[in-house]
DNA sequence: CCACGGTATGGTATCGATACCATACCGACA
DNA sequence: TGTCGGTATGGTATCGATACCATACCGTGG
């Protein structure tokens, strides 16, 4: 592999030159430009980015930490980042920590290591520890989708609360008076939003809610399977579902598919965030849209900001996204017998 | 940021000295390894893995370069290579070149000038420019997925033609005598094995192909799209359809619904790849199964041998997983008024 | 008693680039 | 004419780690 200087030697001018020609900075003449450029291509040289960062102190990279990659809303995220960072001739490193805050601590030390020059993060737990270590070492962050409570730093995520309150509302107009939240872990702030907008519904529309309504499982299509079955098992059997995510809707699919019952003719169905198009050949659960793409984009400027203006300490911005609601089949039409509110 | 300095003054030892405690190598007295250890603590110390790799010429990072990185079949392969990857103590790097040789290229390049250790290829087109740039630097690549004639390199791929030949035979049974073939673009190996498989299942029934039974278009929803749109415009419409990928598959259905066919009854469709039972409520689609996951972790692991046996020049590798026909809905029952083949 | 191998540690050069400073030419202007 | 600023280029130190070699202690065996 040749290097700057074996460039240099070759179009016989100093390697800083060459440098000055890859990096178009400097003053150059025409000539010597010409010269280096043909001696670049005629030795293939293609420069070392590890020797240019140790020196330079920028790495150009940025690294997305994120909880589930097989998820179409995260993958739809990161397509967001990687737009708005390659536009800034950023690189982007992905990493997947799979709702584990161990993998997360532990991808987050790899990236320091790596120097890259700044992070966004879906935070595995709303816990501070990672937040607070790339904080040590003077690294910007910007956290996505989860609100981190306790802690100075940007964020850019959805409205869950308003978003679960409307799909609750949605129910309960088409006068389900018995529903179930299939939610997420504690702590997962979204999760938690999404049960309080749910509960909120509940309550202005002036039901109490049941004991054993909220449910919590894995944000996956198992913890979906598994929480839908048990709310199907409840002695007062819910008329309608209301799941935290898209993974969690398609488990609670399938476990009333198993169970004998029809959806939405024998109870409806509704979630946070859809599947994209190509996966999907029938578009039909009534969901909360997040808008994915572009809070990953948001998110990344906030980001490339904080690194333009370095030291200067800013005030934190929290940038909250509505979510839209989409009403399809799954939710069904009123429910015969019962008058809806509102 | 503290470096091996800061740490060594603040143990009272040398520099090289912390270094091998970091590295766990060489000789060192539990006292000694312990001062430093407490002093990395201290110090909140990160390596610099820049100068490493730097001085020590190995980044310990693989890159991965695949042509869609929204399509599953991909995600679970890259999951494959991630698991074999991280088990041997290696970084991955996933780049999404969109089926595009330039967008390729470049990534190759920023991949290199990050002095990545190894490549796996998914090669947008099955050109060998791009092997040829990596082997140029003497960097080892594993090439996945898709065959890549004319130059020596590690292939780590499925029997596409064989698979084809087995849903094309599938249909043949089920009494079909026109089928159309919704095939990717030229050039990309897969699509061509298809096709090849598709035609000579055919012949081997003693059918003369129609000349428009193999229709080329990307391999998207919208591709599938398209051309399911444009074969049942035909004159002489198919009563099956075989699609060349997933996405395909998924907009050839949507055609199918959007021109009042339906599937299967009206029209037989077979596709290759699934989608992950995350995305699916109810598995409908017959198709030919690529065992992603498994091809993502062999070519892993030959890579990773090669990166181990270094300079040694052994034999290149070709390895060739057969695919699984899943017999589901959407290939119908037996034709009426046909007599089935075999 | 000395040589030698195993153990433990350190000094210095080096990886390939850029930061910073120095140099030198040239024309313009006082 | 001397100086000054714009243009063009190069030399040297340096980023933070490791490679390589050197050093020094210790116990053991001839």
């Amino acid at each position: 592999m040749p290097t700057i200087h074996d460039v240099a030697k070759h179009a016989g001018v100093g390697s800083i030159t060459v440098s000055r020609v890859i990096n178009n900075s400097g003053y150059l003449s025409k000539e010597t430009r010409a010269r280096v450029e043909q001696a670049i291509a005629e030795l293939g040289y293609v420069p070392n980015t590890l020797a240019r960062s140790l020196r330079s102190k920028r790495t150009n990279t940025l690294a997305l930490v994120l909880t589930d990659i097989t998820n179409p809303f995260f993958t739809t995220l990161a397509r967001g980042v990687e737009d708005a960072a390659s536009k800034a001739g950023y690189t982007l490193i992905f990493c997947n920590s799979d709702e584990s805050a161990m993998k997360e601590s532990t991808y987050v030390n790899i990236l320091l290591q790596k120097q890259v020059d700044g992070f966004l993060l879906v935070p595995a737990q709303s816990k501070t520890t990672t937040i607070e270590l790339i904080h040590s070492r003077a690294v910007p962050v910007v956290v996505i989708d989860r609100a981190v409570p306790g802690i100075a730093v940007d964020v850019v995520r959805c409205d869950s609360e308003e978003g679960a309150f409307g799909l609750t509302r949605l129910l309960l107009e088409l006068g389900h008076r018995h529903i179930a939240c299939l939610c997420g872990p504690k702590g997962v702030s979204t999760a938690d939003d999404r049960a309080a907008g749910f509960l909120r519904a509940l309550r202005s529309a002036g039901i109490a809610p049941g004991r054993d309504c909220i449910l919590r499982g894995e944000l996956s299509q198992e913890g979906g399977y598994l929480m839908a079955q048990q709310a199907l098992r409840m002695a007062h059997k819910p008329s309608a579902l209301l799941a935290a995510n898209n993974f969690i809707t398609i488990g609670a699919m399938k476990a009333a598919q198993e169970a004998g019952e029809r959806v939405p003719e024998d109870i409806a169905l509704v979630g946070f965030d859809d599947l994209p198009a190509a996966m999907v050949t029938f578009p039909f659960f009534t969901v909360a849209i997040q808008p994915a793409y572009e809070m990953g984009r948001k998110a990344t400027e906030i980001l490339l900001q904080r690194l333009k203006s370095h030291g200067a300490e800013r005030q934190h911005e929290e940038v909250i996204f509505p979510t839209q609601i989409i009403v399809r089949r799954s939710s069904g039409d009123s429910v015969m017998g019962l008058h809806p509110i509102g």
